[in-house]
DNA sequence: TATTGTTATACTCTATAACTATA
DNA sequence: TATAGTTATAGAGTATAACAATA
């Protein structure tokens, strides 16, 4: 392979401070591209959910726990792939705030079950639905149909990674005995 | 509008602790799919820059300058979307790792213009090419078609909030002549 | 011994206020 | 006064080690 241009398409780099700034190699990467559409998502979906109090993981967290009643800290933990630590103090103020219930398990007292209040069940669908309200706002260059494409694809993305866990070090060479 | 359910076509919640976890109202919001398909990239980007002793905004950084020598960090910021004191320490460490030049100007010695050094080009050439690889790897699942319109559909939600940035106050009534 | 929940802690990334030197 | 670069600092978000209670 040649000695790499930074980008095959655009044009030569300007002499000295351009005012309009070109894109390095990294505007081909899908994760850049990922990384600043993220920015504007979360913003939105932040600035809504911020209205009910809430921060986005413990929106996450709370709609979960709706979802999964009688759910375990451990398997909320590794489904949103929140460490256990962090997701503590998230669990904390959700119950502080009296939105969900930690009850003990009598059948094993190390784990707790947790359930939404009827408190937290209002709570959770009025910000489910803002925050699907300022996502829409976000979303309003792309159809329905873009939108499900968008899902499928960032889905693919997500599980090829679960499925078929090959690092790069292994793909190069054989593997040690 | 009825009392939404949290998700129309799922079933049922379990009664009590689940061995598979159901998605709350969260799987259907493209922010959350953005978030958990960008954690997959980020990752293998980042394992793929460290091995060149890079950080991910650092190589992003150093992929811009390649790109736009002379540019001012001011712009360079404002370009990534990176606060001006947090660029400061990425372009120290540029510095002082000798990929990266800093020359005062001498029309205004407020500003610096950022250059590349022939160190810096080879390694940003390097660990592009690496970036690239890692990716690619997350990517197997889609073809050449399905990551271009991938990027696209993210620069349309990247592009319509800076185009367009109406409040939901504002989209309420009709638009201005 | 292994697991669950927990505490404390550290590290990365990001955000804000205020300073300096230039203009 | 306004701007570019810088400093210091604070805040999210995330990660790791180690502990007590329980199995």
């Amino acid at each position: 392979m040649p000695r790499a241009r930074s980008n095959s398409t655009a044009p030569t780099p300007s002499a000295s401070s351009p005012d309009t700034v070109f894109e390095g190699a990294i505007r081909g990467m899908v994760g850049y591209n990922l990384k600043r559409a993220y920015i504007v998502l979360h913003a939105a979906a932040r600035a809504a959910a911020e209205d009910f109090g809430l921060r986005v993981p413990t929106f996450s967290c709370l709609s979960v726990i709706v979802r999964n009643p009688g759910i375990t800290p451990s398997a909320l933990a590794e489904h949103l792939k929140i460490e256990r630590p962090n997701l503590v103090v998230i669990v904390d103020e959700l119950e502080t705030r009296e939105l969900i219930r930690r009850t003990q398990m009598k059948t094993d007292r190390r784990r707790y079950e947790l359930t939404v209040t009827v408190r937290g069940r209002r709570l959770h669908d009025q910000a489910a639905e803002a925050i699907r309200d300022a996502e829409a706002q976000c979303l309003q260059g792309l159809g329905a149909e873009d939108q499900a494409r968008l899902i499928d694809l960032l889905n693919k993305i997500e599980n090829a990674m679960t499925e078929a866990p090959v690092s790069a070090a292994e793909h190069t060479g054989p593997p040690p005995p």
